[in-house]
Order: structure tokens, then sequence, then C-alpha cells
DNA sequence: CAGTGAGCGAGCTTCCGCTTGACTT
């Protein structure tokens, strides 16, 4: 019988520990948080030392009686995550347990492997009470933000809203990028281009092109088609000429192993999953797949991480690895070390297979098409993390043209592969011929003749082009993670989560793809900025990391700092009671005139956004919805067009003639310009967000 | 595909961060 029992977070977890620990030790997972502030109320006492008020959610209480029962008698080890969030569950549970077993200790290991373990029970300690005072100053600051704030929006915007430290800023930035997109003006430029080979017959067949750079040693901007086509002319029947011939030789690093935001956003970008397929898909490679034979085996590590680590045993098999599969001249000379952002709580390692041996085409048979393609991209990444730099001859040429024009050009030869090797392999193998993205952004380069300095060349064509400047993309779930992890908001357990939340409270919607603000999300925010300041700045959870590193080096009293943050925000809280606009009942005035009674309309906000209104409601229920001012393109009809919803909540445009008129489209044309040529702009300046994402996924 | 918004006003809604399993049909 076992006298030692181990707590650890996961059932995953707990299963390979109990392999390293043996039959001595019974290890048990605790599922995350035990105890937690109730979900009904505050559970914040913010006139006595904001003491908290902790429960046992109904989800873990089964688990705490089994807890209890197993650790009487026992000695206990503590053994979460080395981080605030693990050093609080630890207490949580030393608290419930306190009086059942013989001794509680707590340890702590940063990677599982067997050497870590073990060295972590040679060296128990007692809880570390700062870590945990900062645990709570977290939480308590989240509850009284999101618990005060949300009510006074179901007063003056609607029900069951909500506002909080993360999804506020969230939601934020996307309406703020929204606006940027509305404001942006697109500018007109030019670019010119020279098609051109080489005069000796050994290379004559090798045509390339060079981009108009200087202009008498000036950058040039080409700012319109006179500007372009003055030059243009001028150079038709110019001589060309190499001025100049560098070549350089360049080394291309490998980047770290995934973290759970990087791996986020690639897999979004490269697989088009959202952030939330990721995590269920990334979830059961760790938790296990059966391979072959043997029993269920987890295919990679925690992906709940923000480090860059790897532990050593990893380090060296992947180096193995490498030199046998790929030659020594593959491996680097000494490991390449990757340092994880400034703020990561280092609790983990990096997401990374757990064993290099087994390569994705090795395993594919057992796994579906969406766990081998996100296997693919944490397997090469890690293998590629400790390859060689790979190394290009890149050559730079300069043309001289009627003794003032330089046209530049760049070619690159990859001499060496080095990490790219896996890449290059992992393409291979999926047989593609269409022309794929290249993996670690690699651009498409094109190759060059020989050529020799002062040599005089044969033009073929100058093509001038227009392009417009585009409007910044809307986020997607990738560039929204990328923002918040930059900014520090959030963490890898909730990126994915924030998201569901604010299309859940019709915040925002995704359009192909990209994270759309609603009426009601630019409402919320506009309110939010205007009455909460401080909490609506990017700046805010920087600044309160601050604060809870302080309290864990034990310079600050935990209850001081909610005692500064407190006050001026439960202020805030009491004007906006007050001052706060009331958004249910706001009229917007129009020029409008009802035609069943004619009374002015005005504009409302109900459940599908804004509509025009009669004022004369409850007499007059006449109602519309708002013209977009793009007339109906359908000959012989006087109608706008208008935005509608259809049952299914797809948005549309109809003819605001409906029924008479049956014209629709999903996208609102162009209004009719008079230029005709149109379609010579070689970009279009709306819709830039990609790639699009497969509607497969259910949300 | 073509609707939405007050009034009475009970009792309800809500945060962030840790983690997966399952009251019954």
């Amino acid at each position: 019988m076992a006298k030692r029992l181990v707590i650890v977070e996961s059932p995953a977890k707990a299963k390979t520990i109990g392999k390293y620990l043996g039959r001595d030790y019974i290890v048990e997972a605790s599922f995350g948080h035990v105890r937690d502030l109730p979900r009904s109320k505050m559970g914040v006492d913010v006139d006595n030392q904001f003491e908290p008020k902790y429960v046992v959610p109904t989800k873990a209480r089964k688990r705490v009686t089994k807890l209890k029962k197993t650790a009487k008698g026992k000695d206990v080890f503590l053994a979460p995550d080395p981080d605030r969030e693990g050093e609080a569950i630890s207490w949580h549970l030393f608290e419930l347990l306190e009086k059942n077993p013989k001794s509680i200790k707590r340890v702590e290991f940063h990677e599982i492997t067997k050497d870590a373990v073990r060295r972590a029970f040679e060296h128990p300690r007692e809880i570390d009470q700062r870590l945990v005072n900062a645990q709570q100053a977290r939480r308590i600051l989240d509850r009284i933000v999101g618990y005060e704030i949300s009510p006074l929006l179901w007063k003056k915007v609607g029900k069951g809203l909500s506002a909080g430290r993360v999804q506020s800023i969230a939601l934020r930035l996307i309406v703020e990028r929204e606006d940027e997109i509305r404001r942006f003006v697109p500018k007109e430029y030019w670019s010119l281009e020279a098609q051109l080979s080489s005069k000796r017959p050994e290379e004559k067949d090798k045509v390339f092109v060079a981009k108009l750079d200087r202009v008498n040693q000036e950058k040039i901007d080409l700012n319109n088609a006179e500007e372009t086509e003055k030059i243009k002319t001028a150079l038709e029947k110019s001589e060309f000429q190499v001025s100049s011939i560098e070549k350089k030789e360049r080394n291309r690093k490998p980047q770290a192993p995934y973290t759970t935001s990087k791996l986020q956003q690639e897999a979004y970008n490269r697989l088009g999953f959202p952030a939330a397929k990721t995590m269920r898909i990334a979830q059961s490679l760790y938790e296990g797949v059966e391979i072959g034979e043997d029993a269920a085996v987890g295919l990679i590590t925690y992906m709940r991480t923000d480090s860059v680590r790897v532990a050593q045993t990893a380090l060296d098999e992947v180096t193995k690895y490498i030199k046998e599969h790929f030659g020594p001249e593959y491996l680097p000379e000494t490991p390449h070390v990757y340092k994880s952002k400034k703020s990561a709580q280092e609790a983990h390692e990096a997401i990374r297979p757990t064993s290099a041996y087994r390569p994705p085409e090795k395993i594919k048979s057992y796994l579906s098409m969406d766990e081998f393609k996100l296997y693919e991209l944490i397997w090469c990444k890690f293998v590629a993390s400790q390859m060689a730099h790979a190394k290009d001859q890149v050559t730079s040429i300069e043309i001289l043209a009627a003794e003032k024009y330089i046209f530049k050009t760049t070619g690159t030869i990859n001499v060496f592969p080095g990490f790219l090797k896996v890449f290059a392999d992992a393409l291979h193998a999926k047989k593609k011929k269409e022309k794929e993205e290249q993996k670690e952004g690699e651009e498409t380069h094109q190759a060059l003749p020989e050529l020799i300095q002062g040599e005089s060349l044969d033009l073929h064509e100058l093509i001038s082009s227009q392009h417009f400047t585009k409007p910044p993309a809307r986020f997607n779930d990738a560039s929204l993670v990328k923002a918040l992890e930059e900014d520090g908001i959030g963490r890898p357990s909730t990126y994915a989560p924030t998201i569901h939340t604010l299309l859940a409270r019709e915040y925002a919607e995704r359009q192909s793809g990209a994270l759309v603000p609603t009426d009601l999300g630019e409402v919320v925010v506009k309110q939010l900025v205007e009455h909460f300041p401080t909490i609506m700045d990017i700046e805010f959870t920087a600044n309160m990391e601050d604060e809870l590193d302080k309290i864990e080096e034990g310079d600050v009293d935990w209850v001081q700092v909610l005692k500064n943050f407190y006050p001026p925000f439960h202020q805030a809280v009491e004007t906006a009671q007050v001052e706060m606009k009331d958004m249910k009942q706001e009229l917007i005035e129009t020029e409008e005139t009802c035609e069943k009674c004619g009374k002015p309309m005005v504009i409302r906000r109900g459940r599908y956004g804004k509509f025009l209104a009669c004022s004369g409601f409850p007499e007059c229920r006449n109602t519309k919805p708002i013209s977009t001012g793009v007339a109906c393109p359908q000959p012989d009809c006087s109608g706008t067009l208008v935005k509608r919803r259809s049952r299914r909540g797809q948005p549309f445009y109809g003819c605001s003639n409906y029924p008479k008129c049956t014209f629709i489209a999903n996208k609102l044309p162009k209004p009719e310009e008079d230029k005709a040529d149109q379609s010579s702009a070689s970009e279009t300046n709306h819709d830039s967000h990609k790639p699009s994402v497969n509607d497969s996924t259910p949300q």
C-alpha cells in the first residue's frame, strides 16, 4: 500500500509521473483549480482587507472528496505547475486537505522528465505564500473589474453583456482596427520594371526583371501615370548597363520551437485552424494516441506554454536524430539556445514532439488528417530549431539607364539547405505539385544569369503598373492572439476562450475568418473607453504585472495593491452609473419621414444592429432598414441597397424596393464610376484579410 | 430572406485562469 500521494493538475501528467515514480506513489489529478470565488456573487469584502470567500465549485466537489479520502494518513506532495497559478492551486489544496495527511509538501519541476521529477522529490519545500498572494491579487482584481462593470452594461446597454480586463482590450483592438480601415484613404503609386537579358549568347535566354529604384542617387516615388510614363518614354530607347554586382553570403536561422501563441498563429495561417480547433487537436496529441500495438503514447509535450525551453534529454535525442537522418553537417556547432519572452512564466517546456524519432510520416496512419497536419508543424519546427543555418548566396545587381536611372534586382541561390531540409522533405512527402507557400517565411527567389560588371543589356520590355496602398487588415485569430501576447494580455490557456467570448456576446462576428466588430461591440467599447480609460488602456495589464512581481518579491503587500486600485476604480463605476448614456433608450434623429404616418423616423438599436423606426411608436409600428446609400444596380430600379440578414444570420444586401425588385448580393457592389480603367488597377484595397478559414469547423 | 423597439419588472446575466469530463436521453 503506497504511503505517498502526489497531486498534479492534469490526468495525462499524472500518468507520466506515475510511471517515473513507481509503485510507492499514488498520483492523482486536481483537474485545475479546486477552489474559486463564487460564481453567483462578488465574493470579495472590499471593506475588510478584500477578504475573498472561496468555495469549491460543484464541478470540483467529487474530485476534492476523492483527494481528501486518498490523502488520509499519507505524505502528500503538491506538484502543480511551478508558477503563480500552480502555487495557488497548491495552496487551495493545502487548505482543503490540511487535516487529513501525515505531511504536506510542495514539489516543483519545469519539465516532465525522469530526472527532473526525481530531483524535485529530493528537494520538497513549503508553499510560497508570496506567489499565492500575487495570484489572489490578480484573481480579485479581475473579479472586481468584471463583476462591477458588467452589471453597468446590463443597465445601460443590454442584458447578458460582459466586460473584463482581457476581453475588453481584445474588443478594443478589433474596434479600433475597424475605425482605421474606415478612415483609410488609398494612395496611388506606380512601379516601373524592366525585363532585361544579357547580350552574350550563353546567357542570353535568361530574362530577368529589375525594378526602378533611384534617380540621381535619390529614392524615387512614382505617384501617378504621367510621371511614370514620362520616365518610361525617356528610357525606351536608352542603354541599360550593369553598374554594380555584389555577392554576399547570407545565413538564415531556424526559429524557436512553438509556444501556444506561435502555434495558434501558424496553425491559423498555414492550416486555417481557428485557435480553438488548434487547441482541441493539440490536446488529443498530448493525451495520447494509440500507435501500433502499444498503449496510447503522448505525442507532444504540454500545449499551454509561454516558454521555448527544451529539456536536455530532448536536445540530446534530436541532435542524434539529425546526425543520423541528415548527416553531421546538418548540426550547428553548438546547440541553438532560444530566449523566451521576458514576461514568460516558464512553467513548461516549449511544445515539441515527445520523441524526435516519431517523424510525421511514420505515424501518419494512426492520426486523423487534422492531427497529422498539426503534429507535422510541431515536429518540423522542433527538429529544424536544432539544425544548422541555411546558407544563401545573394547577388545584388544595379543597372544604370540614361545616365541617371538606377534599376535594382537581387537573385538568391541556396547553397546549403540546413534546417530548410526538414520543411522541404515534408513538402516533398506530400508530393504537392501546386505551388505551396514555403514554410519559415521564404519568399520566392529569382535566379539571375551570370552578369559582368559594365556589360550592356538588351531591354525587352518596360512595364509600368499602378498600385494602391492598402488599409490594415482586420484581425483574425492569428493576428489577434499575436497582438494580445505581445502586450502581455491573457495567458496561453485563455487566448482561444477570449475570442469565443467576443463572438458569444455578439461583440464581433467572423466574416470569412476576419473578426469584425458589431454595432454592439462598437457601442460597448465607446462607453468603456469614455468611462474607464485606465482599464481600457493597453498598458493596464503590464502595470498590474509589475505590481504582481513586487508582491512575489515580497516588496509589496498584496492587499495594499488592491487598496490602491479600488477607490478610483469604484468611483469611476459610480460616476458611470449616473453619467453613462442609456444606450437602450438611445434614439438618433434622422431626416427621413415615415411613409405611413408622416412622422420623422429615428434610428434604434436592436438585436440585429441599427434600423429605422417610426417615432410614433407604438401607434405606428413601421420599420425599415437603413440604406447603404448605394443605388440598386438593376436597370429601371430607383431603389437603394439595404443590409439585411437571413434567418440563419448571414448578412446580405437586397433592394429597398423588395418585393417589386428582387436584386440580391452577398457583397456591396462598388458604386458606378466614370473611369473605365478600374480593371487595370492591379490591387484592390478591401477584403485584404487573409487567408480564408475552413467554414467546416463548428464553433 | 423581409425581423428588430416600452411599459409591469421576478430573477437572471458577468470576470480570468487552471483543467477536462458527462446530471441523463
